[in-house]
RNA sequence: GGGCGGGUAGCUCAGCUGGGAGAGCAUCGGCCUUACAAGCCGAGGGUCACAGGUUCGAGCCCUGUUCCGCCCACCA
């Protein structure tokens, strides 16, 4: 499909799906676990099936294809592995939710249905998220897709379940946990977020039993003091010694309340004396239990005050809060009221405030799975990248406490647990079991609750390989080769993944994690539905074409810092976008009449063709380099300066007049380079715009395939020219010097001028000799005369400069204006002479002279000189323009 | 309370191991120069948060101050 000349506009509308069909029709994407190509791997962090694309998988999956996309151009066996969550919670509350609008609860469907009902769902939306990845240009293997609910992955969590129990790190407890009086289950530790709130700090007078006085407390949740069992002091705050042992009257509900001493108590906050709820607080179930106080359960399960709450009960938490101030007040038990900010604890999928609660969960003892995560970090054996990382990694494995697995739901995975009816025998095992392994009874029922979400997340690099079974991919791609992930769940994940890959492989389950950063609003606020800051990629795709989206979240992809967005940003990216479409139909239109493609000399005789290929060498280094260490901005940043600012502004521009010209040799030299650039810029940016390069490269004539299947550039160093480099800045320096006095001095583009060059060096003149034609296309003279200083006499009318050992004058006749040239020079003299003085200075300055390395001081006196001669020859026009400027002032 | 990151041009940000600051957008001036007006050519704009220190030399290293953001923590 060489059609030779390209449209005018990119259609990106039709380029991208028709792309990505191709793409995945010639199956460049499978990975092969019998390749003989070296391995790379990645395991996608699989998005929630009830998710819609945000930015944060937009930067998370394209980076992850960024380093996918290179790694198949260097010839690796590429695996990039996807699949979805079946995020227990999340979905179950979506389905809930969309129950309730048929006034229907999941308590009334029953779990068979319910179940159904969700599965039905997940048929239905479950693939969205899919197609949005796909429309990224995710180069996923979808042959291999997951879900961590699928079969095989469930055979896996039972297995791993089981053998955790046998192995004794698996245990069913009773234990203080956070439960989500909204979702109606357990949490683990990290799924509750604590956020601070405005709220008080009241005081309330517990009197004593005697009638001698009162102790009054200090609390923020008034309405636990219905389960307190007792209050306690410290036991050397001597305000409170001689209370101890006796007991206080709890107010409205008239218990009897022991006063303990302990030592936990802060004598310094509050009152000194504090209320004890061993059933709603972990401190003081703590206390309850090391005193041993009763338990009182005053709220219930889902929020409501539970018959022990007296006439309180059937309440609401909140609402007994308020009715029990009230009450307070009335008796006169309320004695202060404070404002008072704290911390209250929130679930992560509701944000409904947890409440504290003993309760009957299954835990992992994580201890010994964290110790071996942890030495994996330290040896080496997995690398966090950027390592600030790993501080936090550490601190949260060397604090971690048992993992609460239970969720009171019915979406996810169901524990393998039974018990048997007659003799209360727990069964844990992989198979269904039909009799009780005690008693033979076979009244056996099963725990009715499933397991946390990162249960199954956390084997997913091995369980999506093929786990427990011994595959070709498990030997082939794991460990994985790199993690990207964001950090807001390095210790929901990546921290357990390290933990469940060691302990069941044996071995970490990636070499290297790269740890990107969040996607914030230009502001840096979070992006939320409520605050109305959300930048949709799927809109802004549609807007821009996905490559500009790429393009941008690649270039703003800064390691350790957030990636602020703006619209207007994706907007100056597809600009550049549009640029390479547009070099590509300049290149592509003149090698229409291109027979044969010209050998390209290691070192053409030309300097601008040595100068691009040199330039290209440098950028592919720059580019490997940039994406070795996941500096992800420096690559899309270095592509850009040399696509747009050196091949574009000067290389094509330079070139054409040989692509315009009579000499057929140079004319073939011209495009086939110029094509052969293009080619190896395609490759570079491929991985970062996978669309548009994969359109261009169809089109260009020298290439075959797709090029996703080409080879990525290899630096020659042979055409590594630093010399050249040189001669094209004396070149670009005296054009821009033109171009500059043109601007300033308001000639129009269409006026050709007269410009005359003095040089120093013989080297100079016949440099600029043999550049002439080019000088004068790209800074529109009419003539242009190269002479040595010494033999070519200063012309009057000009406006002038000097730079790179170069006097330019630019001649202009009957349009000077003395007073604005005067002006012009005294400016750039001003700063000419300022640059100067620093150099002066500072190569006076001994000390400087004594200690900086030879080669700074070296660099600096050349700078002098340089800077020296150019104020020298700059002022003495100066002076000369200043003369005419009043001789022409006395004629008039 | 502890830890981390950051305060650089009007805005959003680069600036990799210290050698006198860059980009995109915005602003101003000139151009439809046959790839591109989503473009071309040029210009202006910065006491690099503040105060000390180390150094011949600091945006970069150290100390302190201040402001912002995030994470962690059982003082009710």
């Amino acid at each position: 499909m060489k059609e030779g000349s390209l449209p005018k506009a990119y259609e990106f509308q039709e380029v991208e799906p028709n792309c990505y069909s191709y793409w995945e029709r010639e199956g460049f994407f499978h990975a092969d676990g019998n390749s003989s190509k070296p391995p790379f791997s990645i395991v996608i962090p699989p998005p929630n099936v009830t998710g819609q694309l945000h930015m944060g998988h937009a930067l998370n999956n394209a980076l992850q294809d960024i380093l996918c996309r290179y790694k198949r151009l260097k010839g690796f066996e590429v695996l990039w592995m996807p699949g979805t969550d079946h995020a227990g919670i999340a979905t179950q509350n979506v389905v809930e939710r969309q129950l309730a609008k048929e006034k229907l609860s999941r308590y009334e469907l029953g779990r068979e249905s319910f179940l159904q009902q969700v599965w039905k769902w997940k048929e239905k939306y479950g693939g969205i998220i899919i197609k949005q990845l796909k429309h990224l240009g995710a180069s996923c293997d979808w042959d291999r897709e997951r879900f961590t609910m699928d079969e095989g992955l469930s055979r896996a969590v039972r297995q791993v379940f089981v053998q955790l129990y046998e192995e004794g790190l698996i245990y069913r407890g009773k234990r203080m946990i956070n439960w989500c009086p909204r979702c109606m289950t357990a949490l683990a530790n990290i799924e509750v977020e604590g956020e601070e709130i405005d709220g008080h700090l009241y005081h309330i007078r517990y009197p004593l039993e005697n009638g001698e006085g009162a102790l009054v407390v200090a609390t923020t949740r008034p309405e636990t003091m219905l389960g307190d069992t007792a209050v306690a002091v410290h036991p050397d705050d001597a305000r409170y010694s001689s209370y101890v042992g006796q007991y206080v009257v709890l107010p409205l509900l008239e218990r009897r309340l022991p006063v303990i001493a302990d030592v936990y108590v802060d004598r310094e906050f509050g009152t000194g004396a504090l209320k004890i709820t061993p059933a709603h607080d972990f401190n003081d179930f703590e206390i309850g239990r090391q005193h041993q106080l009763d338990l009182i359960q005053v709220i219930s399960e889902n929020g409501i005050m539970t018959e022990e709450a007296g006439l309180y009960a059937g309440l609401d938490r909140y609402a007994c809060r308020k009715r029990i101030l009230k009450d307070l007040e009335k008796g006169g038990y309320l004695v202060k009221v404070e404002d008072y900010k704290h911390r209250v604890g929130h679930c992560y999928r509701c944000k409904s405030v947890v409440e504290p609660m003993q309760s009957l969960q299954w835990f992992v003892a994580t201890r010994p799975l964290a110790e071996k995560a942890m030495a994996a970090v330290r040896a080496g054996e997995t690398k966090i990248i950027p390592s600030k990382w790993e501080k936090d990694y550490f601190g949260w494995l060397e604090n971690v406490e048992d993992w609460c697995v239970s969720r009171q739901i019915w979406w996810g995975h169901r524990i393998p647990a039974w018990y048997c009816g007659d003799c209360g025998e727990i069964i844990v095992s992989l198979q269904d079991p039909t009799e009780c392994t005690k008693c033979k009874g076979s009244q056996l029922e099963q725990d009715s609750d499933v397991l946390d979400t990162w249960f199954s997340s956390a084997l997913w690099p091995f369980s999506t390989l093929g786990w427990p079974d011994t595959t070709a991919d498990l030997k082939k791609f794991y460990p994985t080769s790199v993690l990207v992930t964001g950090f807001d769940i390095l210790f929901f994940w990546v921290a357990r993944m390290m933990m469940m890959g060691i302990h069941f492989m044996q071995q970490v389950p990636f070499r290297e994690v790269y740890v990107h950063a969040l996607v914030r609003d230009a502001q840096g606020q979070k992006m939320s539905k409520s605050k109305g800051n959300v930048i949709d990629p799927l809109i802004i795709m549609d807007q821009y074409g996905t490559d500009a989206l790429r393009f941008t979240l690649t270039a703003l992809a800064v390691q350790g810092r957030d990636v602020k967005l703006s619209e207007e940003r994706i907007e100056g990216y597809r600009h550049f976008v549009n640029k390479i479409w547009n070099a590509s139909r300049l290149v592509l239109m003149n090698l229409q009449d291109l027979e044969v493609v010209e050998e390209i000399p290691r070192r053409p005789e030309r300097l601008m063709h040595r100068w691009i290929l040199s330039r290209l060498q440098r950028m592919i280094q720059e580019v490997e380099e940039s994406l070795q260490n996941y500096h992800f901005n420096q690559y899309a940043q270095t592509l850009y300066h040399f696509v747009w600012h050196e091949y574009c502004d000067w290389y094509l521009e330079m070139i054409k007049p040989d692509l315009y010209g009579e000499n057929p040799a140079a004319k073939r030299l011209a495009q086939s380079l110029a094509a052969e650039v293009l080619k190896d810029i395609l490759i570079l940016l491929h991985p970062i715009m996978p669309f548009v390069t994969e359109e261009l490269w169809q089109k260009l004539p020298q290439t075959t395939g797709s090029v996703m299947t080409a080879t990525f550039p290899q630096p020659d160093d042979q055409r590594l020219d630093a010399s050249s480099e040189e001669q094209m800045e004396v070149i670009m320096e005296v054009v821009s010097a033109i171009r500059n006095i043109r601007g300033e001095m308001n000639v129009p583009p269409s006026l050709r001028v007269d410009v005359v060059c003095l040089c120093e060096e013989p080297s100079g003149i016949s440099l600029l000799q043999s550049h002439a034609g080019t000088i004068i296309d790209l800074a529109r003279l009419a003539n242009l005369r190269i002479a040595h200083v010494g033999e070519h006499k200063k012309p009057r009318a000009a406006a002038s400069t000097v730079t790179k050992g170069v006097e330019v004058h630019v001649i202009l006749q009957d349009i000077l204006d003395f007073e604005s040239e005067s002006k012009r020079l005294a400016k750039e003299l001003g700063k000419l002479e300022k640059e100067f003085g620093f150099a002066q200075k500072k190569l006076s300055n001994e000390d400087f002279l004594a200690k900086a390395p030879v080669e700074v001081i070296e660099k600096e006196r050349e700078k002098e000189l340089r800077l020296a001669e150019k104020v020298d020859k700059l002022r003495r026009h100066y002076d000369m323009i200043n003369h005419l400027r009043e001789s022409a002032a006395m004629e008039e």
